[in-house]
DNA sequence: CCAAAGTACTATACCGGTTAAGTGTTCCCG
DNA sequence: CGGGAACACTTAACCGGTATAGTACTTTGG
């Protein structure tokens, strides 16, 4: 025959009528021994697991989908430009986390990038009219986010990843960004700062609104200057933003960035311009990395369990789908790790910054 | 009855079975006319068509899967520790490269990550005892790989990135490391460097030896020096690599690192020791990314279409579960991005470093 | 004008699981 | 000793597609 399609070449993968054949019993039985129902004698529910081991029977995920109308996959989603850098070991951190708890079950993760929003929305509706998953994991929730709506309507479980604002009846796991905006503020009003900043990330997204308004409450209660100047996590917009503050007429002493990235890029420009770090400038990151220890000196940054957050999120997938109630979760507060880039702002203007500024 | 699990909140999903009812035909006919098969007139074959899209029918996925013995998935495994940054925009690329290829289709891409090779060996052995994927795209291919005896055991199709070196019967997608080790050194040699050093990753994947193979090749065929240090990717190995050839008594004018972090914290190594960079040490990192251009001096690097790679894999591994016989795909070289970090060597030794480094 | 061929379907089996309902034994108890 | 329950299964339907065989009706040709 011309044209084979490698026929014959396939290896017949075992189904549960080889195991009943086996054991002269029917397809039933061999189901109730493996799934642990009764209906079998404990005798033949024991030949049935030898000889499913034997041949190394796994079920169909197909088959079992199709019967229990589950598909034994989650789904997760970015619509983030793939270059923003720094952001990128979360995912693989999330996504392991995710999967520690998920494997056990053997249930599966659909991951995948769109293009934007709206392309993600349609990837949500085609799996679900596809029956590829049951429920999907949300990321960087935004102030009026559409896909919240479009899951609500068609009754697609989902587990946010951010924030409890705004996601409506979907369960979040969630980090407290106004408690830990407070922690930065303290720590850097403890060692001195008088004038704080931030470069915030993408202003459209809760987190980056619930850490402006933290900031500004917490420096209001310590009786701090504070400013704010909008980034967009990447390294450019993170320069950019530091050149700005660094040249205003009242610089600030210290600058909590919204990502490693931007931070980075900051300490760059600072170092640049001549501006002494931590002497003259601390740095605060949020989200810690191996970027925050690689550069000099390295930068204090807010660390959190990403992992720890992604099996707690898959937990409660479960649960969700199993049809339980699911409530929100909040993470433990994340940790100020306290690294060079911070320390006693030097002495008010007036003073020479360093030698080679000298005009 | 108490603990309802959600009942009757279920939306009904359309079947092709609602479609058949509501165009008053069969299931096949609807079947036949969805799928473009002979069988139905013109005008019954619009008619269910007009009835699919407007009560957006997608076939389910798990009972073509069942029927058709696909799966409409396939998966990829990483299993390198998740702390080493800087290697992981490579994911982000390559997934959307391969998904770009693949959603055209509706085929899911099944993404996770292992502890180790006999995690992710396993997982392949679940996945196609389940049905769960046609296929796996590999990564990072080993000396001896375990995991190219454990497809080809299984008769699991599988496209490999990276080398056709000891893929097997594995169809590759692979970049010519030669060829690129030979562009690297060429420049290199034409800006006057005659020592040049290599800081390598992991011995036992087969692009470092490859790349170690073409460095000796090509420093003997243009009468230069060249030494090797091992590294594992990690800004740790990165670092203490570049120290010690720093410090060997005749140390390289040039350091091409196996990847941007480890180039990255050498960098930060050659500044902190007083060694300028370009003056003294020219550096060029394999694998471009952000970082590369978020330093001072920004890193001459080579760069590689990622996603363009991740695309053409995608449709090999289509052809492959089709049946089509398979070949090898070579990438078009890869680019060397020249940027502030390399240039001409200063002068030959005897002369003072710099100021700032006498006794 | 009637058989052969084509058209447009229908009926049905199948993929590999799960599950409700049915059947034949054995056991227990009044 | 007879009737009901408990046990250990079997039978068969179902999930939602695909594919093959069959059927009724129309068209064509010698």
């Amino acid at each position: 025959m011309a044209g084979s399609r490698r026929e014959g070449t396939e290896v017949k993968r075992p189904t549960i009528a080889d195991i009943a054949s086996r054991a002269g019993v029917t397809k039933a039985a061999v189901s109730f021994a493996l799934n642990g129902q009764p209906g079998v004698s404990a005798a033949t529910r024991e030949r049935i697991l030898a000889i499913a081991s034997e041949i190394g029977f796994q079920p169909s995920s197909a088959a079992r989908a199709l019967s229990d109308g589950r598909a034994g996959a989650f789904g997760l989603v970015v619509d983030r430009p793939a270059r923003t850098l720094g952001i990128e070991s979360f995912f693989m951190q999330l996504i392991s986390g995710i999967q520690a708890e998920l494997s056990r079950d053997h249930i599966a993760l659909l991951f995948t990038t769109a293009e934007d929003q709206a392309a993600e929305i349609d990837l949500y509706r085609t799996w679900w009219a596809q029956r590829r998953v049951d429920g999907v994991f949300l990321l960087d929730l935004q102030l009026r986010d559409q896909r919240v709506n479009t899951l609500q309507e068609l009754r697609m479980p989902a587990i946010v990843f951010g924030t409890p604002k705004g996601s409506g009846s979907l369960p979040a796991v969630w980090q407290d960004d106004t408690a830990a905006t407070g922690t930065v503020v303290e720590y850097l009003a403890g060692l001195g700062h008088r004038r704080l900043a931030r470069v915030s990330g993408i202003p459209r997204y809760w987190h980056t609104k619930l850490r402006a308004d933290a900031l500004r409450e917490a420096a209001r209660a310590a009786g701090l200057e504070a400013m704010s100047v909008e980034g967009d996590y990447t390294s450019e917009h993170g320069a950019e933003a530091t050149r700005e503050l660094l040249r205003s007429a009242r610089p600030p002493t210290a600058i909590l960035y919204d990502n490693d990235l931007m931070a980075m890029s900051g300490l760059g420009v600072a170092q640049h311009m001549g501006v002494r770090v931590p002497g003259e400038l601390s740095i605060v990151a949020w989200d810690d990395s191996v970027l925050c220890e690689l550069v000099h000196p390295s930068l204090t940054a807010l660390r959190r369990d990403i992992a720890a957050a992604g099996a707690e999120g898959a937990r409660r997938m479960v649960e969700l789908v199993g049809g339980s109630e699911v409530g929100d979760f909040q993470e433990p507060p994340p940790v100020l790790i306290r690294r060079g880039s911070t320390g006693t702002p030097s002495p008010p203007d007036g003073r020479p910054p360093h030698p080679s500024a000298a005009p």
